[in-house]
DNA sequence: GTGGTCTAGACCACC
DNA sequence: GTGGTCTAGACCACA
């Protein structure tokens, strides 16, 4: 996995996780990879791993049962939807205006970029 | 000045600095406020504010006269403008239409939410 | 059986086991589920089970006949109430005392709690 | 420090500053002392009183200033007093009444020890 | 000076 | 096999 600089490798991992999860990759109730498994598969330190998975425990998105392994939550869907969405309107979306006044971008050119981008993918 | 802490400060500074420049509260030419000016004003750590300078100098926005102050760059306008673009195009952008994308959200939606930006401001 | 995650499963079984024997459920001389039984009782892995029995046998509360099962000792009930008055005075009693000291609580209250207890059960 | 080998470092030194903020020795507002200095105090890694401090910071029990260090929330006493009420009355008082209807322990009995409690202190 | 992250490696309890 | 904790040591960004 390759991982940028700005943001700590843990959290990237999370991040990752939670589209996972929005994705449909990773469904409610299933087993997470173990510590170990995960931390190969990412060319990361276990501690590094465990780090991530205690932090998505404490936001109650995955639970441990023990000797066996992660799970992830039953809500875990629905609650990273709504952390993002509030994340998308308090944050990223004030944010975008904000570039666009000060940039003089109109919202048509948004929509265009956006065609572009969906073809894209 | 309040500050968030995910970023850091002398950076926040900078970023309002750049707002400032765009917006024409600061001119090119004009010289830009102490360093203890501006540390008293911000409500931080002269080194930090040195700090924001030493960063704008590099990135040739503002230029140090010896022993008079700070100036702000002939080019400086139009540089940060394009920094700015390109940061919105490279990076805002592309992270805007993935968070869309994941959510399920529409360009109409943002539309109508950016009028109503507009009207609030 | 329903389980909390701060103490190990196996524990949580003898604790139970203990208590039935305190209470007269499970009576000195009788046969113990088999491990088994008591796995599938309380939807738990064999092995778990069998390390709790492991854990009882270590302490003298309960033998086993080989081919035979598990069964309570003749000293058991005895030994169980020692183990737990010691336990109660030197370990939950010096934590209530400093709780009740940091948090102001007085013996008075205590009491009065321990009416409504008595009486709810 | 000495701690005890039931319960992770990181969480005794959390408890042991609970009660430091319950007894006033450590104030609202007041700044704590730096990961490496508590470190060398208490004879443990610096990695784990960081650990100590993140799980504080996420309780809202300190915040921290960039660069400058831990403060204790002026929230932090009445947050901490409520958190170890209900710890109390859900989880210790429960368990007590417990152990004293198997042993066949009266309040009375409690009462005397209490006394010799304050005594001794 | 401050915190924050990461790695490597060890050891442990638990299922 | 699973997670969890701790140490040691390094490196970095920040005030």
């Amino acid at each position: 996995m390759e991982f940028n600089n700005q943001l700590a490798i843990y959290l990237q991992i999370v991040e990752r996780i939670y589209e996972d999860i929005l994705l449909g990759k990773l469904k409610e109730g299933e087993r997470m990879p173990s510590v170990r498994e995960m931390a190969v598969s990412t060319e990361v330190n276990p501690n590094t791993v465990m780090r991530s998975y205690a932090h998505l425990q404490e936001k109650e998105i995955i639970f441990n049962k023990r000797g066996i392994g992660y799970f992830i939550c039953d809500i875990a869907l629905n609650k990273i939807q709504n952390m993002k969405k509030e994340e998308f309107l308090e944050q990223e979306l004030p944010k975008l205006f904000k570039s666009m006044q000060l940039l003089n971008i109109d919202i048509k050119d948004l929509e265009k970029q956006f065609e572009v981008y969906k073809k894209e993918k």
